[in-house]
DNA sequence: TGAATCGATGTTTTT
DNA sequence: CATCGATTCA
C-alpha cells in the first residue's frame, strides 16, 4: 500500500483539502492551469492508498484521451505499472471506471439496456451516420420543405433530446419527423450520441433495481470539465450519486465553451442547490502561465458579465509581452508564423511545444502550406478523423452489419463497396426485400439473384467469424474476401488509404485480448466515440514525413481552439483575429459573444511562456477575398502588455 | 451499372 | 472553395 504522505507532497492547500474532502459533495472551481488534473488523480489515488476498492471509482472526463492519461498517470502514483491504454478498465476487475460520459452510457446500455428494450448488439450512429438516417426518414416521410434540411433537423432533435420539452410545445410537424427518426433508430437497433446519455438516464430513472446496482458499484464519483456538461449528463451524475453523495465535480464557467451543444454551465453554478452539504473549494493560483499572459486573459475574461467572479494569480515573474502580428493576408499570416516557428526551433524549442490555434477548421490550409514550404513537420489534431475516412467506414461497416443486421446505415455504405453490380435499382429492391414481404415487390432477374446469394453468403461468413474470432481476425478476413485494398489501389490516394486500412488493422489488434464478440463491438464503440484529441493518425504531407524521420520525432500540432481545450504549450498562436470570423460571425447574441470571449481566454490560457496572436486584413472565404476589421478582443488586451509586429519582423535568421 | 461532368449550394465550434 | 447531388453518357 501506498504511503498517503506521499499523495499530499506538492499540493498546495487548497489541493490538498481537496483531496482530503473524500466523503460527500465537494465542489472545486479550478482556474485556467491551476493543477485541476493533478488534484483529480491525486484524489483517486488517495482513495486507493486508503483503501477504498479501485473498482468503486468513477471518473468522467471530457475525452477518451484524458481518461488514458489520468488512468496512467494513477497508475504511476501508486506504482503500478499502466494498464494498456485505451482498453476500458471495466473489463478488467480492479480498476476504477474512466472515460467520457458517452462511453459510460455505452457502458451501462450494452449491460442493462435490455430492460428498455435496447438489444446488446445495439450500433452507435455518429454523427454522420445520424444525419444519413435523418435523409432516409426526410426521403420516406416526402418531405419537400426547404426548411428541414437534414442538419438542421439533426439539430432540433438533439435540442429536444436533451432538453426534453413538452410534447404539446412542439411543432406538428417536428414532433411527427422526431417520431419518425425515432422509429427509424429502433428498426436499425442503433443509439445515436445523443441517446447513449438520454436512454441511460431513462433507464436508471424507470428502473430503480438497476439504479442502485450502479449507485451501489461506484461509491466515489469524479466530474471533469463539470461547466460543459448538459442536461442529460446533469441528470445522470445526480442519479448515479443520489445514494452515497460523495461526487465530486471540477470546472470552471470561463471555460465554458460548449453551450452551442447543449451544455449549459449554470450547471456548475447550481450544484450547491442539489447539494447544499458541498465543500466548495476554488484554486485560483496558476502554474502555467507568465504573469504577463495571465493579466492579458483576466483582463478579457472580466469583460464577461455572467460569470462568476475570480482572479489567477501566479508566484512567478517577468516573461515575454504578447505579440501581435498584422498580415496583409492569411497567406502572409501563415508564412510569418512558419518563420518565426523556424527562429523558435534554432535556438532549441520543441515542435510540439508551439501550437497554432484556430477558430475554424477552413482556416487551416494556408497554415498548412506555409509550414510544408518552411519544413517544418506538422500534426492537424482535428480535420478528416481517422475513424471518419471513407475507407475506415467501409470496412468497419462489414463488422457493424455482422454484429447488428438491423444496421441499415451499415449495409447501405457496404452493399455495393467494393463494386459487386448492386446499383441503385437492385439495392431499393432489396430493401423493399427486407422491410418485409409485400406483394408488389418485383422479384429478382436471375443475375441479380445471384450478386444478392453471393452478398449475402459473404455476410453469414462473416458474422460467424465476429462471433468466434478476434476484431483484427475479422477485419483481415472481409478485407481478403473483398479484395478491399485492389479495390482501394484503383481510386484516388489509394495508396494512403491502403496504408491507413492496415493502421486500422493494428488498432483492432489492440482488443486482442478482449473475448472474440467484445473485441470487435469495443472496436466498434471506439471507433464511433474517438474524439478529436484522441486522433490516432494524422494528415500529414510526403515532405513531412521526410522532416520528422529526420529529426527524431516531435510535430507542430494545428488545431481549433475547441480542441485544445485541457492542453498546454510553451509557445501559442493564436490565428484569425478579425472580426467575423473569431468572434464568429454567427455567433453576435450577446451571450453567444461572451462564449466567444471564454473561447478567446482558453486559447491565451494553453500558453506558459509565450503567445502570438495574428491577423488579417484580408483572406479567402468561399473562393472570395474578404476583408475584416481586427478582433474587439485584441482591444480588450491592456495596450502595455501588447507589442506589435509586422510580418517583416518574422525574417528568417536562418536559410531556408 | 458506374464513371464523369456540371452546377448549385452552404459557410463554427464536436461527443 | 469544396462537397454533394443530379444528370448524362459509355
Amino acid at each position: 500500500m501506498t504511503d498517503t504522505t506521499k499523495l499530499l507532497a506538492g499540493l498546495n492547500e487548497p489541493q490538498k483539502e481537496a483531496v482530503l474532502h473524500t466523503e460527500g459533495p465537494l465542489l472545486i472551481f479550478a482556474g485556467a492551469g491551476s493543477g485541476k488534473t493533478r488534484v483529480i488523480t491525486h484524489r483517486v489515488a488517495y482513495l486507493i492508498a486508503k483503501g477504498v476498492a479501485p473498482e468503486s471509482i468513477l471518473a468522467v472526463t471530457f475525452t477518451n484521451k484524458a481518461a488514458g492519461e489520468m488512468r496512467e498517470r494513477i497508475a504511476k502514483l501508486l506504482d503500478d505499472p499502466p494498464e494498456p491504454p485505451l482498453v476500458v478498465m471495466a473489463v478488467h476487475g480492479g480498476s476504477p471506471w474512466i472515460g467520457t460520459f458517452h462511453s459510460l452510457g455505452a457502458y451501462i446500455l450494452r449491460e442493462d439496456g435490455r430492460a428498455i428494450g435496447i438489444p446488446r448488439s445495439y450500433t452507435i450512429l455518429d454523427e454522420d451516420d445520424s444525419i444519413k438516417t435523418i435523409k432516409r426518414v426526410l426521403e420516406q416521410e416526402g418531405v419537400e420543405s426547404t426548411y428541414y434540411t437534414p442538419a438542421r433537423l439533426k439539430s432540433l432533435i438533439s435540442w429536444i433530446k436533451n432538453n426534453e420539452p413538452d410534447q404539446a410545445e412542439l411543432d406538428e410537424k417536428l414532433r411527427h419527423l422526431f417520431e419518425a427518426y425515432e422509429k427509424e433508430l429502433a428498426r436499425s437497433k442503433s443509439l445515436d450520441f445523443d441517446d447513449l446519455l438520454q436512454k441511460t438516464v431513462l433507464l436508471l430513472t424507470n428502473h430503480p433495481a438497476v439504479a442502485e446496482r450502479y449507485q451501489h458499484r461506484w461509491r466515489y464519483i469524479h466530474i471533469d470539465e463539470y461547466q460543459d456538461t448538459n442536461h442529460a449528463q446533469y441528470l445522470l451524475t445526480r442519479l448515479l450519486a443520489h445514494a452515497h453523495r460523495n461526487v465530486a465535480v471540477v470546472g470552471d464557467d470561463d471555460q465554458a465553451i460548449y453551450s452551442w451543444r447543449g451544455a449549459d454551465w449554470r450547471n456548475i453554478l447550481s450544484f450547491q442547490r442539489d447539494w447544499p452539504e458541498a465543500r466548495v473549494i476554488a484554486l485560483e493560483e496558476n502554474y502555467r502561465s507568465s504573469p504577463l499572459i495571465l493579466q492579458a486573459a483576466n483582463a478579457v475574461i472580466a469583460r464577461n458579465a455572467a460569470r462568476h467572479p475570480k482572479q489567477l494569480w501566479t508566484r512567478r515573474d517577468g516573461g515575454a509581452l504578447l505579440w501581435y502580428l498584422i498580415a496583409d493576408n492569411s497567406a502572409e499570416e501563415a508564412r510569418a508564423i512558419a518563420l518565426h516557428m523556424l527562429t523558435l526551433l534554432e535556438e532549441g524549442e520543441k515542435p510540439e511545444e508551439m501550437a497554432i490555434l484556430f477558430r475554424t477548421n477552413a482556416q487551416s490550409r494556408a497554415l498548412e502550406e506555409a509550414l510544408i514550404a518552411a519544413g517544418i513537420p506538422y500534426r492537424l489534431v482535428s480535420g478528416t478523423k481517422f475513424y471518419e475516412r471513407k475507407e475506415i467506414k467501409d470496412l468497419l461497416s462489414y463488422l457493424r452489419y455482422a454484429v447488428n443486421p438491423s444496421d441499415r446505415v451499415a449495409l447501405a455504405r457496404i452493399l455495393n463497396t467494393p463494386p459487386r453490380g448492386i446499383g441503385k435499382t437492385l439495392e431499393v429492391k432489396y430493401f423493399a426485400r427486407l422491410a418485409g414481404g409485400q406483394a408488389h415487390i418485383a422479384p429478382l432477374k436471375s443475375f441479380e439473384k445471384m450478386r444478392i446469394d453471393r452478398f449475402e453468403k459473404l455476410m453469414t461468413m462473416l458474422q460467424k467469424i465476429v462471433h468466434e474470432k478476434k476484431a483484427h481476425e475479422a477485419l483481415e478476413y472481409i478485407a481478403q474476401e473483398t479484395a478491399f485494398e485492389t479495390y482501394l489501389a484503383g481510386e484516388k490516394n489509394g495508396e494512403e488509404r491502403i496504408e491507413n486500412i492496415r493502421e486500422l488493422f493494428g488498432a483492432a489488434r489492440r482488443y486482442e485480448e478482449l473475448p472474440a464478440p467484445d473485441s470487435t463491438q469495443k472496436l466498434l464503440e471506439e471507433a464511433a466515440l474517438m474524439s478529436e484529441q484522441d486522433a490516432l493518425t494524422d494528415r500529414r504531407s510526403p515532405s513531412v514525413m521526410s522532416v520528422r524521420q529526420s529529426d527524431g520525432g516531435g510535430w507542430v500540432p494545428l488545431m481549433t481552439v475547441h480542441a485544445a481545450k485541457g492542453l498546454e504549450f510553451n509557445v501559442v498562436y493564436v490565428t484569425g483575429l478579425e472580426e467575423g470570423l473569431f468572434p464568429h460571425a454567427l455567433s453576435q447574441e450577446p451571450q453567444e459573444l461572451e462564449e466567444e470571449r471564454r473561447l478567446f481566454y482558453v486559447a491565451l490560457t494553453r500558453a506558459r511562456k509565450q503567445v502570438i496572436l495574428a491577423s488579417s486584413e484580408a483572406r479567402f472565404s468561399r473562393g472570395e477575398l474578404v476583408f475584416s476589421e481586427p478582433s474587439r478582443f485584441l482591444a480588450e488586451i491592456p495596450p502595455h502588455l501588447l507589442e506589435i509586429k509586422a510580418p517583416q519582423d518574422f525574417l528568417p535568421t536562418i536559410q531556408l
